[in-house]
RNA sequence: GGCCCCGUAGCUCAGUCGGAUAGAGCGACAGAUUCCUAAUCUGUAGGUCGCAGGUUCGAAUCCUGCCGGGGUCACCA
């Protein structure tokens, strides 16, 4: 249950019982009034701003009718007490009563917990990562990956029909560029000397294993050939060869996509042309010369008629080309096909991850996908700043030139899937984050992912010792679900299952917003809350131990706290793709 | 020069489609351990939310202009 939308509708209540009564007129708009947990929690448990937005239309002060709300509210039984503040929140405390009930509910769901209706099932397309197929993923890379990835499991948790996709870059020169580098390994393997690898051409050494492998394969075939007669055949080759590595650094970093698009499918089966007809017949496409960009200018510019797409129609600051010079498509002319293949395919919301480097290009395809559905905003495009790989303090030094760039599946060695996941959305994915090789597996209190672990693997020690007091079988969460929770009345265990029961409407917000690394947040918060329990019981107070020997009604009322909490975390991280520690 | 993102405590950052006295961690200072993992916890100090206007009951949040940092800028993907 989300606690808030709940109360936000026994307030409407109230407000058409009010209505009713002849002290307001009739409630219009209810969409304005807003139910959420008051910034300082000694306020109460729930804040309402009703009174001051429906104070004017019904010409009371704001104070006045908070009076006439409030009355009503505390009149329900789960509420404890209300009070009216400032200009004139209402402000509220929920019995206990309330909370030990979403504790059984939290036990009773388990790993579902805060799942949600929210989506109502709606199709929801999601492009991420999408690396060209030109080498191994870098960290950069795996910002993208890992949040598309979080986004995508939230949405399926609210209630979206998600669709993860990974459009793959297979057209263009950059991959004859990589078939001629694939030919040089080629070379190289039947024992050629080749030196240094020629300005141009990709000189990492991942392609070394790739052309033993097209020799296994082709044997000597493309060694004294004419390059037109082994670019084509390489290039599928080198293509699918990285393919295979990336899916490879997908899948230890635990990324699964349904479906993955070839831009050189798309083009052969003629999406493109078939998305500039479409513009066309819309007369959004001429052919024109454009300005020269401001400021400096490219060495080689030069004043050109082009096929332009009219994007200045939808809020792009140019008209932007559809051919190159060669007469092949631009890889926007590409991208707009991919758009509107996926949204004939049903998906009204389409959201890309991209790398912050393509930021120029987020105006033309709002524009674009606005031309071809004829709607706005049904694009949201999420930019990933730069991770900046450091260790101790000192940049990692990358260098694509040399080769010796540090690459995902590197970091994933060294630190492990779970902390490059978890540490990937401990940032707005706007703004820059710096990865620290040495302090991400760091075990202290400023290392989220360790502390929410550990939080998580002391839920499970607690849950073991009681092995000695229960049967295993008394500790299931089913069993702990008919424990009596009225016991648990310290104000620091409320506190911990207020924190669990804002889970539900934790997921709904990071889903409607779009931000995964909301979840990171929330998990430190929830362990915060139980670490603290749990010193307060080791440290301070013994009766608040969560396991008591004397009393095994109340420990059965705390290990299920315990279990809820253990569930919650998991829940969450289950989320971000991160596997909860039962041990550290 | 145009466009996009960022600017919040000494440092790293949160801040819920505009809400109350702007929060957390680190660092600093003062404390807590016979005990379910001290790998933790409690408390204190620390702020013109880059600057200046505007919108309104109310602005870190929205609008405009400026300052500072980063990214990007036909014919790459």
């Amino acid at each position: 249950m989300n606690t808030f939308e709940y109360f936000k509708e026994q307030i409407v209540d109230i407000l058409n019982g009010l209505a009713a009564a002849g002290v307001l007129g009739e409630i219009a708009d209810t969409a304005r009034i807003s139910v959420e947990p008051p910034r300082d929690a000694k306020h109460g448990d729930i804040s309402t701003n009703a009174a001051m937005v429906l104070a004017k239309p019904a010409g009371l002060k704001p104070r006045d009718l908070a009076i006439k709300i409030s009355a009503a509210l505390s009149a329900l039984e789960e509420v404890s007490a209300v009070d009216v503040a400032g200009p004139g929140f209402i402000n509220a405390t929920l019995a206990p009563s309330f909370w030990h009930a979403r504790l059984g509910e939290i036990l009773e769901a388990g790993l579902a917990y805060g799942d949600s209706q929210m989506g109502g099932g709606r199709k929801v397309n999601i492009e991420y990562v999408s690396a060209n197929p030109t080498g191994p993923m870098h960290v950069g890379h795996g910002r993208g990956a890992v949040v598309g990835d979080a986004l995508a499991s939230i949405l399926a948790k609210a209630g979206f029909d998600v669709t993860r996709e990974y459009y793959v870059n297979d057209a263009g020169a950059q991959v004859d560029v990589l078939a001629r580098s694939l030919h040089l390994r080629y070379r190289e393997a039947f024992g050629e000397t080749i030196g240094d690898i020629p300005d141009g051409l990709y000189p990492g050494d991942y392609l070394i294993g790739a052309a033993e492998n097209l020799k296994a394969r082709d044997g000597d075939q493309w060694l004294g050939a004419d390059e037109e007669a082994w670019l084509e055949p390489l290039r599928r080759f080198a293509v699918a060869e990285m393919m295979d590595l990336i899916r490879s650094d997908l899948a230890s970093l635990g990324v699964e996509h349904g479906f993955f698009q070839s831009e050189r499918e798309l083009v052969e089966r003629g999406g493109v042309d078939e998305v500039v007809q479409v513009l066309k017949d819309a007369g959004l496409v001429y052919t024109g010369t454009l300005e020269p960009p401001k400021g400096k200018l490219p060495d080689d510019w030069e004043p050109r008629p082009q096929m332009l797409f009219k994007a200045t129609q939808f809020g792009d600051d140019v008209d932007r080309p559809l051919a190159k010079s060669d007469g092949t498509w631009t890889y926007f002319a590409t991208d707009m096909a991919y758009h509107l293949d996926k949204h004939r395919r049903g998906f009204a919301d389409l959201i890309d991850i991209w790398g912050a480097d393509h930021g120029g290009y987020v105006k033309r395809m709002n524009a674009a996908v606005m031309a071809l559905t004829g709607e706005k905003d049904s694009l949201d495009v999420m930019l990933c700043q730069m991770v900046n790989l450091l260790d101790q303090g000192e940049p990692v030094k990358m260098s694509k030139r040399s080769g010796t760039f540090v690459t995902l599946a590197e970091v994933i060695d060294q630190v492990g899937k779970d902390v490059v996941r978890f540490i990937m959305l401990t940032r707005k994915n706007d703004a820059g984050l710096d990865f620290d090789l040495a302090k991400v597996v760091e075990q202290s209190r400023d290392n989220p992912v360790f502390y929410v672990q550990y939080s998580h693997a002391r839920c499970c020690s607690v849950l073991r010792h009681a092995a000695d007091m229960f049967e295993a079988a008394e500790l299931a969460a089913d069993s702990l679900q008919k424990a009596d929770f009225s016991v648990l009345s310290d104000p620091a265990e409320l506190n911990l299952i207020k924190s669990m029961a804002a889970w539900p409407r934790m997921v709904e917000g990071a889903a409607e917003a779009h931000e995964p690394h909301r979840i990171a947040y929330f998990l430190a918060d929830l362990s915060a809350a139980f670490h603290a329990l749990w010193t307060k019981g080791a440290r301070q107070d013994e009766s608040l131990r969560f396991l008591n020997e004397s009393d095994k009604e109340l420990t059965r009322a705390r290990l299920a706290l315990v279990k809820a909490l253990a569930m919650v975390i998991a829940s969450g991280l289950t989320v971000m793709g991160v596997t909860p520690a039962e041990e550290m």
